[in-house]
DNA sequence: TTCGCTTGTGTAACCGGTTACCATAGCGAG
DNA sequence: CTCGCTATGGTAACCGGTTACACAAGCGAA
């Protein structure tokens, strides 16, 4: 590997001239320039970036910490970041938490010297938990998160008002008895959705207490939330789910069952995952951008590593669109367009 | 920021024997290793990563570089060089080289210095024009691409054994006339199932010039398919589509024209995306393990990184298996398992 | 007591690039 | 011809951790 020394040397110049002529610091002739940019060629000389980021004091490198990497949901949101990141010139270091608190510390301590900011996404977790771990020093913001006490910027999507929208649609179109499956307990997306549908079951439908199943975002939790509601005898003509995927898994549940969809129970849920319009009939749901998620910490991230101050705008929230579509056709509709 | 003078300082010793204490080399006394780990604690300390990388010649971090990140197929490969990743302590960061050939060198250039070893996956790029690029000093592994001439180690995807399977397991269900969706031209993977259709018609169907339309591996190059096959008057009882988008686009866009799958028209696609078991009928398909690629080609990076030499391991070839679903149902099977 | 050995700790050079500061050459003005 | 200025380039310290080597202390053996 040719070193800067080598590549003076082979110029015939100082290390110092040919760090400035290399990175366009001025103070050097043209001839000068254009022969150490030679020996550059010709040694196929690339600065270290470890002994680069030692003096420069930054690593045009930002660290992205996820609870897992599964699904289209990360898959999204990497790709937001990366967009961005892209545009800027900065690359994307990928720490994965694998869903404990002990290794989001190891996570975000061995970023360390290696990124200029951090992009964090804590599912589960109490931001005061994090607070210990997180480098004050260190730019960071919080992905899908409110930041709670901590005073860091983020962004999040408006679950609660989005399961609010999607409960009074449900009943805007007829439905009396809605249950609601649950996420993770855990989870703050979860638990926002949950409280959105009951308020709009208890202001909207005048409902108190409206039935609620568990689950835990899982397909298979769909299929049992589907079992529960069978063999409960539940009564039930419409159910919002806390996600696609435990919708997808209710509607296979249900249809094993013998019960048409929409036409028996009308079926809602939320995040609009891709499968979400190929299924049949297709799947009502809320429609988050995942993608500017990512896109919109990244940009936030950008502005606070170059000094500006975000103000107001260091908490972003995004507001899901509804999405009417085949599980949650009334009859009428469903004639129109089958 | 604490550093190891800092530590070193505070427990009363030298920077060397803080240096041994917190990497654990011995030659240091219990109560001596306890008052450095105390300073540790106390400061807060962590080794800043560039600095270390710069004497140790060794970065825990593996460069990872993929055409793009959409959909689930980067997001699955990322997941699965993780998985293994994580379990030996190494950092993933990622690179995207946005299909452009320049691009791909700044990516790769741009990554010296920062990892100890390249998973790179080209998809369209000819191995020679990325051979210039390629630092022969730092250990590499091709995902998804058969090295070809480079005499680099590479995972891939036996595509042409796929396409053939699945030509004739639509031939043994009774098709005569099945026609092909191809992938982008300049793509391997869509080239080498377009040979293993071909050939397959040829030698089990007894076709030679098997009709194959254009397509570019999207939903809308399916759809685009199907209005050909239908305004041209293509006679077909099967079609093969390179890959499962676009088996979904072609099944909405028969579905529109009123044919009826698997009835009027078989339709087969390839990489068994997770939307394909949720399609009504369900789509058949080829299995691949797209996580497996991720897994497997980090696996043998790590292997080259211990210093082992591969040896006939440094090519692996994934085998794709046939997954038979509804679209390619016959009426007694349809019957059977409505 | 002194020599020799083991064991623990310190000093300083080094990884590779950056940059503050100094030295020199070249030029015009007086 | 000398002075003084500027443009250009060189020297060396530094970023933070690692490690070869030197050194000192402690112990047993002669």
């Amino acid at each position: 590997m040719a070193t800067l020394r080598d590549v003076a040397r082979e110029a015939g110049v100082s290390v110092a001239t040919a760090s400035r002529a290399i990175n366009g610091l001025g103070n050097v002739t043209a001839p000068t320039k254009a022969a150490v940019m030679a020996a550059v060629k010709k040694l196929n000389f690339v600065p270290h970036s470890g002994a680069r980021s030692l003096t420069r004091r930054k690593t045009d490198t930002v660290g992205v910490i996820l609870p897992d990497l599964f699904g289209e949901f990360f898959s999204e949101i990497i790709r937001g970041i990366d967009l961005v990141a892209h545009e800027a010139g900065m690359h994307l270091l990928l720490g994965n938490m694998h869903g404990s608190t002990h290794e989001t510390a190891t996570a975000i301590a061995s970023m360390r010297g290696r990124v200029d900011g951090l992009l964090v996404m804590p599912p589960d977790l109490k931001p005061e938990l994090l607070a210990d771990y997180l480098d004050p020093a260190l730019p960071t913001v919080f992905l899908n998160y409110d930041a709670g006490s901590l005073d860091l910027p983020f962004v999040a999507v408006d679950n609660y008002h989005g399961a609010y929208a999607m409960t009074e649609a449900l009943l805007g179109r007829g439905a009396r008895q809605v249950v609601h499956i649950a996420g993770p307990k855990h989870n703050r997306d979860a638990r926002d959705r949950q409280r959105g549908f009951v308020d709009a079951m208890a202001k909207v439908g005048g409902v108190r207490n409206p039935a609620i199943l568990p689950g835990d975002f899982s397909e298979e939790s769909g299929v049992k939330a589907a079992q529960l509601l069978i063999e409960g005898q539940l009564p039930a003509d419409a159910v919002f789910a806390a996600n696609d995927q435990m919708a997808v898994g209710l509607i296979a549940g249900l249809a094993e069952a013998g019960k048409s969809v929409p036409g028996d129970i009308m079926v809602a849920g939320f995040d609009d995952i891709p499968l979400a319009r190929h299924l049949s009939p297709s799947l009502s749901t809320m429609q988050v951008h995942i993608d500017r998620l990512g896109s919109t910490a990244m940009m936030m991230l950008l502005r606070v590593l170059r000094g500006e101050t975000l103000g107001a705008a260091s908490a972003t929230i995004l507001t899901p669109a509804l999405i009417a579509r085949g599980t949650t056709a009334t009859s009428q509709e469903a004639f129109a367009q089958p």
